[in-house]
DNA sequence: TATGGATCCATA
DNA sequence: TATGGATCCATA
């Protein structure tokens, strides 16, 4: 996969070009978005272009989340304390890092976006409440872009379609990142869609990790 | 239907207090989200409650729109000019009216969300969009509550589950109602799913209003 | 093609 | 039961 479009807001931008731990959050998950591969056997991305909306989603981010619970101790399903615990409603963010140097600590919340587009804002929405308690340090979310979704799940989250509302994220440290499949082809195999396309690969839960203390 | 829970603003509370108009628009809303009746020969809504999910949504807004547009002459389908003249993209809001008394303009949108919950974040993101460009003066969201949810289709918008969000509309004029059957009942009929819901009424839409000029 | 929506699924 | 998601529909 690559990334082919992004959204960096101004406070995003400050942290990029001076918090070294930002920077490494940043290019932990560029490399992981760019890691996924199809057909398995691939070096690259390349998706079935037969017609409309003719792959599945699912297999799509296995790799991403592979490389960032693996590689780079990212944790899945991180609940954020102003919904779990205050509002006592509402569920966790999809991937989470802790980034400590000595006594500095950067919370980075990360939501990868293959759901319906309307979902998408209640990641965004998410994010937003954990930047505002002052719970994340950092937030993005990732999506495919226009090109790529149409040959998706039909209406799934893409990068042009949220791109209006990115502004709702204006004053805080939001990165929005559009990507595309390497290649377009139509004798390649088709992602599954349903239950076919599950997988059984037990994720790295932050409660797991909490629990275990 | 009845009104059982509702969020309001500070700042849609001193609107309230202060602005004749805006309690007129108040009161219209108050009065429509009120009409629904089910079945269609009752005087109250009842709601079947079977099972889980047994309802379909369709059909609960009919009465609501239609005192909306047939009584008080609000219009479907408003376009926000930050949507669809400068960024060119994104659809329009449900439903909306312009107040007018002599020179003075209060413009109020409003969404009467039965998608998923999801789709409510997006409807409060315009909303919101359309407040801070300055094309709405007050915002509305009619929805049902979480027990009567319970009965309609799976993960429709309940107002319970929204409101841990609500805070994200703080600073702005902004209403939320949740709304409720009058009654429960296993004899009464299901509301249909599917396409049998569609009704087929023509809407009153805004595009036609401005086209007709 | 673009967009809001309606419906049901999977998992904890 | 609660929650994020995946999928397909209807309409312009």
């Amino acid at each position: 996969m690559k990334i082919d479009k992004q959204f960096i807001t101004e406070e995003a931008k400050k942290l990029l070009a001076n918090d070294k731990v930002i920077q490494q959050a940043y290019e932990e998950v560029k490399a992981s978005i760019c890691s996924p591969i199809w057909p398995t056997d691939s070096d690259i991305f390349t998706i079935n272009n037969t017609e409309k909306n003719c792959n599945g989603v699912v297999p799509i981010k296995e790799l991403c989340y592979t490389m960032l619970e693996e590689d780079y101790n990212w944790f899945r399903e991180k609940p954020l304390d102003v919904l779990k615990l205050e509002k006592k409603k509402g569920g966790p963010i999809d991937v989470y890092k802790e980034f400590t140097e000595g006594n500095y600590v950067r919370r980075v919340g990360l939501e990868f976006e293959t759901g319906n587009i309307s979902s998408a804002h209640r990641s965004m929405n998410k994010l937003l409440l954990g930047l505002k308690y002052n719970e994340l340090d950092l937030s993005m979310i990732l999506m495919p872009i226009k090109d790529l979704a149409y040959y998706l799940t039909d209406r799934v989250t893409n990068f042009e379609e949220l791109e209006p509302y990115f502004e709702i994220t204006e004053g805080q440290p939001f990165i929005f990142i559009g990507f595309n499949a390497e290649a377009y082809d139509p004798n390649v195999s088709l992602i599954p869609k349903g239950k076919d396309g599950m997988s059984k690969r037990s994720i790295k839960k932050w409660k797991d990790k909490v629990e275990n203390k």
